[in-house]
DNA sequence: GTGAAAGCGCTAACAG
DNA sequence: CTGTTAGCGCTTTCAC
């Protein structure tokens, strides 16, 4: 800098001024071009770390996941926090500690020294979590996860939301005997998933059926061995606690001659491309919002975005319908204009 | 850190001495335990900004990605260069340009502003690339992509290792009529794997026939609607370009009544979890290695590997046996001993 | 053994 | 309009 100022035959505080061409710096005409000129001529780029250190902040975000592999989910939640933080000129730092504690520890203290503007943290699933105690030195936001203390703030999907609109999926094409085959133990979405499903029967007017809640494990395997038991019931939709659990499922069928969406139509969750995309047929499915629950973060650590009251801002899952749902027809049916009406 | 210093009654330079224990500097025992309370009762973290200023250089690493989102694949990259990284001390500065010119030439500039050790190209897919000049002026090392001027140094998959272990999945279970469902265009993954499929044949002494290799799209749909063309030439085992292409294949098969591995044993390409684990029966396929080539890419550009001569390192591709591959049996197999033989 | 002082590249008053 | 000056928080000679 001091090299392009000499070049310039102007100071050090000019050039400055204009690299950064300050609003109200009146700088004449010509010096501006010559320090233009010079920065080109000797290829200069200005110093972030300097620019930092005397700033007293950086422009860096943190974001440790605690899986980055294993799914897709991670990755999605990355995006959407690089692209986000990217448009109010922050860069992200990221780590990602496989339940390593000690690497978490190290992680966050790297972050903090490196002076962060906040640290987004995030989990691959929804899930209720512990915020290491030191990020509570700087601002902190969760991200598809949650404190049950309620004191820190935290970006998550609705899931509640997200189980109502498959269920009105179902319900939209006259649908009325529906099951669901949820996960077997308690979780944010196995509970508010649930929930949607009932508040979405409540609403179309169809009573709760106990027998046909399913639980299984939430992969292809359960979604498979469920099948007969499920068919037993009779059901003419079906809302699959994820995709993976279609995709079972969708074999089991298939092994039984049962065609989709015929004989029985499938909703699934999380719209994983890979697999909701690319069944036959196409599955339809409710989106996990992950790339937002990403941005929204990083809106909320801002401030750009407020969160409500409770510092919890609840991410929409909105329908991906595909070709795995089609009109009720048969004894379970009902004419289609009930379906409708409620929509 | 001045404060340190006056609560601990030393000055600022004996500070710095602890913090960053200096071998060769001799500090009174009981000094330096006045420090290390000091810095325990202030909270006292050092700054990394001014400390990299000083320094000269940052313990950053730039990754430039081109596609986060669409595929689990960028993930596995960033995952395994962010883990290398960190093993090294160092800091993954990610910034993804999903093919926008101008933001790839704004997370270059930042990255190079924040004076990083290097800077790692990536591609999402095996393929040519052009490194964008300003990237010349630090380090940078390709990575699942290269420059066709060969004049940087780059980390790709081995492709026709991994076509040739493929095939070798086949005949070392005695088929010997294997058929290869390959793109329909040219690209390092398509040329190099029909190549390792052909050695591999060769190898084992059978003949190459034309007619046994099809070209599909790369992804479901291409698998399905292939499988009249295929099934005419009766191979007992085909090799498929990704696992997409097998996915679709699977359907077809399924609708013609046909099972995996007894009528046909089948492996893919990628190792694609959410698909390859759970397809029924589960697939046997080649692991496309994105973590390890984003480690590489780390270590090649921290000089800790070093490149081969033309500065192309090959990362291996391995087989991941599933339950997709039998025995050979009927028409056109062979005894087994022959399969055995070659491995 | 430890402190004083210079300086990394840049910004921000404050003078001129 | 533009230059001077004083730091930002830290490391590193070099004295004492």
């Amino acid at each position: 800098m001091r090299e392009v100022a000499e070049a310039a035959g102007v100071s050090v505080a000019t050039v400055s001024l204009v690299v950064n061409n300050k609003p109200d710096a009146r700088i004449g005409a010509d010096a501006r071009q010559r320090v233009h000129d010079a920065i080109r001529a000797l290829g200069y780029r200005p110093n972030a770390l300097a620019k930092n250190l005397v700033s007293g902040g950086s422009r860096f975000i943190g974001l440790v996941t605690d899986a980055i592999a294993t799914t897709p989910f991670a990755g999605q939640i990355i995006h959407g926090a690089q692209d986000e933080a990217w448009k109010h000129g922050y860069i992200l730092l990221i780590a990602n500690i496989e339940g390593n504690e000690e690497a978490e520890r190290e992680a966050i203290s790297m972050m903090l020294e490196h002076q962060v503007r906040g640290v987004l943290y995030s989990t691959w699933y929804h899930r209720a979590a512990a915020v290491p105690a030191p990020l509570r030195e700087t601002d902190v936001v969760l991200v598809n996860c949650y404190s049950p203390a309620g004191d820190v703030r935290a970006v998550v999907p609705a899931e509640v939301q997200g189980g109502r609109t498959a269920t009105e999926l179902l319900l939209r094409e006259g649908h009325r005997r529906i099951a669901i085959i949820n996960t077997t133990t308690p979780s944010p979405a196995h509970d508010g998933r649930l929930r949607g499903y009932r508040e979405a029967l409540e609403a179309a007017g169809v009573a709760y059926d106990p027998a046909l809640v399913f639980n299984a494990q939430p992969d292809q395997s359960g979604g498979y061995d469920v099948v007969e038991h499920l068919l037993a019931q009779g059901p003419t939709g079906v809302f699959c606690h994820n995709d993976r659990v279609a995709m079972g499922l969708y074999d089991g069928l298939r092994e039984r001659g049962l065609s989709i969406p015929e004989d029985l139509a499938v909703v699934g969750f999380d719209n994983q491309e890979v697999i909701a995309a690319h069944l036959r047929p196409p599955l339809t499915t409710v989106a996990l919002p992950h790339y937002e629950l990403g941005a929204a973060g990083v809106r909320v650590l801002l401030g750009v975005e407020d969160a409500p009251g409770d510092g919890r801002v609840e991410v929409a899952c909105p329908a991906v319908v595909r070709s795995s749902v089609g009109p009720a027809q048969g004894k379970g049916a009902v004419p289609r204009a009930v379906g409708l009406r409620r929509s």
